[in-house]
DNA sequence: GGATTTTGACAACGGTCAATTTCAAAAATG
DNA sequence: CATTTTTGAAATTGACCGTTGTCAAAATCC
């Protein structure tokens, strides 16, 4: 466990230059690349499927057609694979979070109604993700939580940061923007759940009226809340 | 699997009456329960530390320091105790819930925050209980999953039919109040959950005020919309 | 006090799975 | 064609766990 074997051929012998023999026309390291990817990919459809504590190597082996010999010389295990579908599929949100983000005006309301919709569209696409990224990934191991958690807090981070900048004195007024945007993302992530649970049989733009509806009501909220306090400064100043 | 076994002395040879013998003064079936509600305590113990899949039976026994012999007189599988743990905690949340809402000032924000305050104080008490009911619950198995769907959707429904008698226009509108329940019973746990990975080390107060935000944000926009919605109608109909 | 039930500790069986190794066939190289 | 690498499949090893069974000691009953 203390060996890291995330990596094949030590060394070849002699010949120079390309490390490993072709086969199919293939490099040696691009053959291993696949393999690598070979693996997520099963990984996400096996865990997605029957959950990460009903999955053996067996299975997703299985699944993607290749020998427990090639599942150890990519991953030390089967939490380390899991890593690597979790890292995978938050890599592929973010990616096309940012995409839709970009092409949109910047206003608050119309960035998190981008975002939200980028993220049911993203689940809709393959409900694997969901159960991976948002039932799983909870229960893996120690490491996994940390990651997970990590993840969304960035998520609340983020929100929380989008509100500061909004209403600057209205953390004063005892309220967390952090956990108001840890709500948000609960709020939002058990939405989504229960929507691939109903195998997103409700339409989108239905789930995403209401998901953002959560939004806008903080927001108003806040901005109310705001208002009052600074209508209390002023007439305490006066 | 197909026998159940929840069952003690299948009958006494001969003495009427009683069945089994005094032991300490006890009675068999009274001895018969402590040991199964030893058995529910342990496993909450257990489950709440190491999480449900790290839990083996033999870590039960040991905690409710009985042998195994005894799990499997009042328990089929770790699945069937899990199950009685969960709906032991349940059934104490919601003991304690309609307690503090009997008395309690019967208006909507008031029912709202007494409800919250008894959730958080009664995850503080013993914090296995978020463990178990919000994190390890949806990770067990089948059977275990519709249980606690059926549990959250249940507080979800509750807080829609709030809403539906509060604001009876607002679902023409596109507005789902149980989706809306659904997710501030999500935000609602994420935040406890949190809460709870931090060690309740924030004072419930705090936290408290921060969750109640969510549900008065909600209900002033609704209140917001339900108005506007009065409006147009009237000027519809002019 | 003797018979009987209950209890606790632990051995044992069977099964599953992770992780490694073996072996032969297939494919590429020179 | 002979050699070497790569591959696929299966065998092996070792550990853990659920579950049942054994056995002696303790507690109770008559």
């Amino acid at each position: 466990m203390t060996v890291s074997k995330n990596r094949v051929n030590p060394e070849p012998p002699s010949t120079s230059g390309s490390h490993g023999r072709r086969y199919g026309g293939i490099d040696s390291e691009e053959r291993q690349r696949q393999r690598h990817a070979r693996l997520i990919e099963a990984g996400l459809a096996v865990f997605g499927e029957k959950g990460y504590h009903q999955s053996t190597v067996r299975d997703v082996c299985k699944q993607a057609q290749l020998t427990s010999r090639y599942f150890y010389e990519s991953f030390d295990s089967m939490e380390a694979l899991f890593r690597a579908v979790y890292v995978d599929v938050n890599r592929k949100l973010m990616q096309a979070t940012i995409m839709s983000l970009a092409a949109c005006q910047p206003e608050p309301g119309k960035l998190a109604e981008a975002a939200l919709r980028t993220f049911l569209e993203f689940i809709r696409e393959d409900p694997h993700r969901a159960r991976v990224a948002l039932i799983d990934a909870l229960n893996v191991g120690e490491t996994m939580n940390v990651l997970a958690d990590k993840a969304s807090q960035d998520f609340a981070h983020l929100i929380a940061g989008f509100m500061q900048q909004m209403f600057p004195h209205l953390e004063e007024a005892g309220l967390d923007f952090h956990m108001l945007g840890n709500g948000l993302v609960g709020a939002n992530t058990r939405v989504a759940t229960q929507w691939v649970a109903e195998r997103c049989k409700t339409p989108l733009e239905d789930v995403l009226r209401n998901v953002l509806t959560l939004f806008k009501a903080c927001i108003a909220y806040a901005r109310e809340e705001e208002a009052a306090w600074l209508r209390q400064r002023h007439a305490s100043a006066a």
